[in-house]
RNA sequence: GGAGAGAUGGCCGAGCGGUUUAAGGCGCAGCACUGGAAAUGCUGUAUAGGGGCAACUCUAUCGAGGGUUCGAAUCCCUCUCUCUCCGCCA
């Protein structure tokens, strides 16, 4: 959420930075709501402020002897009756340019980090480095290919049970699966990262303080009886664990990693990647969710992006860092870096990873603050995948396989699969 | 799902229509005492928004929302959550 202030003070710069994004608005209604809103919580809470006065002084009166029926004391009643009914109006009238106004605030996304390249879309995004030596091999398969050879699924039955865009995964593969889960958790366990497994479902208000509502309502599961829906990311929960806190300066920075299923309709994209573990509507991520001091959190940044560079690492897959221009970064973020992974077969770099620093944006919407000697700040949030784990499993039997049809697991993955490669069975 | 009890500051806990400007305690911070500490004493100790150079001050907030009243932590209604018991259940 953006800071109500700026809104008043310097809208053009919000709306220069939100240019940078492709949005062309004026935000000259919202600045005049805004303080039309101020104004009228003035004059109510001088208002009130008369009116508790006068019930001061009644209850002085009577409790000194006046008559509760007095002429004197009945007319004071008749004064905070009328300024009753004043307040009243006012409120009314607040409230509906508040409700209005925060729905229209709640759906300006964040404004992108000075530093952020311009551009459109993804084609202007900016390669920051490469990793890894990347094959190539013109016979190499793709990895929904090399899944079915190995029977590590059964698609059909997928969407028998649920629909298409559903994996079963099978014997090696979900064992492997589960290895990816174990390793990553382990490997960020170990440099300070506190676990945690959050809930699959998550209320509305958790959403909106995350930011995929109000906007992306139509990106994720609803229940339909209840105010719940199915975790689209584990920055969801991680966010709202903290909502309405105030974090002591001593627990900062807060550095949480959290395995979750992810559920995504993934509307709008029908015909693209339909076969395999790239595009799903569930699918397992583990997720790194930092909350830090605002001074800390462009260093912070760079720190989550090499946490979660390191799995790759250990891993062995080649991959490169994107750097997202200004109109392709997400609603939350002011600034991104993608993790690409090479996926051999496929002949392609596929995101794996998304580190984005919200500064304050998510800060805001759910009220989560830290503490320094008498002043309040909110903090800085930042999230990275670390990484997802089914594009993980794609590239590591891309990468892996070999001609006579086994996949060769990295080192690092051997002690938590228990073997060192996959073969037909 | 049924029945009952409850929700008050960082924590415990009193208050159940008008000096509540939320008692008291614990914790925390500062000061005093001390060679240093403990103990003791004093002072301070919520959040948001507004005004003021500042000391300070105004408004709101006692789970949330509505109502009664000149005046609500206190009375009424609705909802949410927590606990206990019963039912169901991994």
């Amino acid at each position: 959420m953006i800071d109500q202030r700026l809104i008043r003070e310097n809208p053009k710069a919000i709306e220069e930075g939100l240019k940078r994004r492709g949005m062309k608005l004026d935000l000259g209604p919202l600045q005049v709501n805004s303080q039309k809103l101020r104004d009228l919580e003035e004059s109510r809470s001088k208002l009130q402020s008369k009116g508790n006065a006068i019930g001061k002084l009644v209850g002085q009166k009577i409790k000194t002897g006046s008559d509760p029926k007095s002429e004197e004391v009945s007319k004071l009643r008749l004064e905070g009756n009328q300024i009753k009914q004043e307040v009243a109006t006012l409120e009314e009238a607040e409230k509906n340019i508040s409700e209005k106004l925060k729905a229209q605030i709640l759906s300006l996304p964040n404004i992108p980090d000075s530093t952020c390249p311009d551009g459109k879309n993804e084609k202007d995004n900016k390669e920051r480095r490469y990793w890894g030596k990347p094959l190539n091999d013109i016979s190499l398969k793709e990895h929904w290919e090399i899944a079915n050879n190995l029977s590590l699924w059964d698609t059909e039955r997928s969407a028998k049970v649920s629909k298409s865009r559903f994996v079963t995964l099978l014997n090696q593969g979900a064992k492997l699966e589960r290895s990816l889960i174990n390793f990553m958790l382990d490997l960020h366990c170990q440099k300070g990262y506190l676990e945690v497994l959050p809930p699959a479902l998550v209320n509305s208000c958790s959403l909106t303080s995350s930011g995929q509502l109000p906007k992306f309502a139509e990106e994720s599961f609803k229940c339909a009886d209840d105010d719940l829906w199915l975790t689209p990311t584990a920055e969801v929960p991680l966010t709202s664990l903290h909502r309405d806190e105030i974090i002591p300066q001593s627990e900062l920075p807060l550095k949480y990693v959290a395995y979750s299923p992810c559920f995504r309709r993934e509307a709008g994209s029908y015909g693209r990647d339909t076969r395999g573990l790239i595009r799903l509507h569930q699918f397992n991520k583990v997720e790194l969710y930092w909350f830090v001091n605002p001074e800390d959190s462009k260093e912070a940044l760079e720190k989550i992006t090499n946490d979660a560079e390191d799995v790759l690492k250990k891993l062995e897959l080649p991959y490169r860092v994107i750097e997202l221009c200004a109109g392709d970064i997400g609603f939350s973020a002011c600034k991104t870096y993608d993790l690409e992974v090479w996926l051999p077969g496929a002949k392609s770099y596929r995101e794996i990873s998304s580190c984005s620093s919200c500064l304050d944006f998510q800060a805001r919407r759910s009220s989560i603050r830290t503490k320094k000697g008498k002043n309040t700040s909110l903090v800085h949030t930042l999230n990275g995948s670390g990484l997802a784990v089914g594009r993980t499993m794609a590239a590591i039997l891309e990468n892996g396989q070999q001609k006579d049809g086994t996949v060769n697991l990295p080192t690092a993955l051997i002690p938590y699969f228990g073997s060192s490669q996959l073969k037909p069975e």
